[in-house]
DNA sequence: CCCTGATTCGC
DNA sequence: GCGAATCAGG
């Protein structure tokens, strides 16, 4: 492939949105990372953002990766949240039989950006107990990365209150494509009536 | 391990 | 000019 003022243009666009090398090298396609920081170099752009600016930006261009948007953050949740680790009781939950439970459960329904890979909260009420285990289990493995840190090889699971201070995602190594690790992978895509009635 | 950018150097 | 190999690091 050769570099064409089109590519060129994208390139550098990219590069300029701190854009990571190989990302870009597999928007263009065609091309390595290598090849692209090569290119980087020899135009002389190395250092992102040139001479002026330097924003600081987060530089989130297509992140792939929507994070949990905060929901309508009650302002009596959000406090609640800010130093305890996320114990809320679900609109709608019966569960009578225990209590003293650090519902893992993720804000409640949130908007979820249509697209990419991140949807399947957990309808919050319906999870068997045993997946909920697991769940509890993996938090505690958790790697806790940040929207940042995410790659395609990381859990995209959220854990904890998106509104609060404590949030972040699982972050262990995901097997074959999928979004999540092997346990959130169990969770977020059951047959949707795996969970069987519970005796109540 | 995964990933990042930087440099070198034969082509 | 190009980019694979390599280096240096997180």
């Amino acid at each position: 492939m050769a570099w064409t003022d089109e590519r060129v243009e994208l390139l550098k666009k990219m590069w300029t949105e701190g854009q990571s090398a190989s990302q870009i090298a597999k928007e263009l396609g065609g091309v390595t990372r290598n090849a692209v920081i090569g290119k980087v170099h020899r135009l002389g752009l190395s250092n992102r953002g040139g001479p002026e600016a330097e924003p600081e930006a987060p530089a989130a261009a297509e992140p792939a990766i929507p994070p949990a948007a905060a929901p309508a953050p009650e302002p009596v949740a959000a406090s609640a949240a800010a130093d305890a680790p996320v114990v809320e009781e679900p609109v709608e939950d019966e569960d009578d039989d225990e209590e003293e439970e650090e519902a893992p459960v993720i804000a409640r329904r949130q908007i979820v950006p249509a697209g990419q890979p991140l949807p399947p909260q957990p309808s919050a009420n319906e999870i068997s107990p045993e997946a909920l285990e697991t769940v509890r289990e993996v938090e505690r493995k958790s790697k806790k990365l940040s929207l940042m840190e995410l790659t395609e090889r990381t859990c995209k699971w959220p854990i904890g209150d998106p509104a609060g201070d404590n949030f972040w995602f699982c972050g262990l190594t995901t097997q074959s494509g999928k979004p999540y690790c092997e346990a959130h992978v169990g969770v977020a895509f059951q047959p949707m009536s795996s969970r069987r009635d519970r005796r109540r």
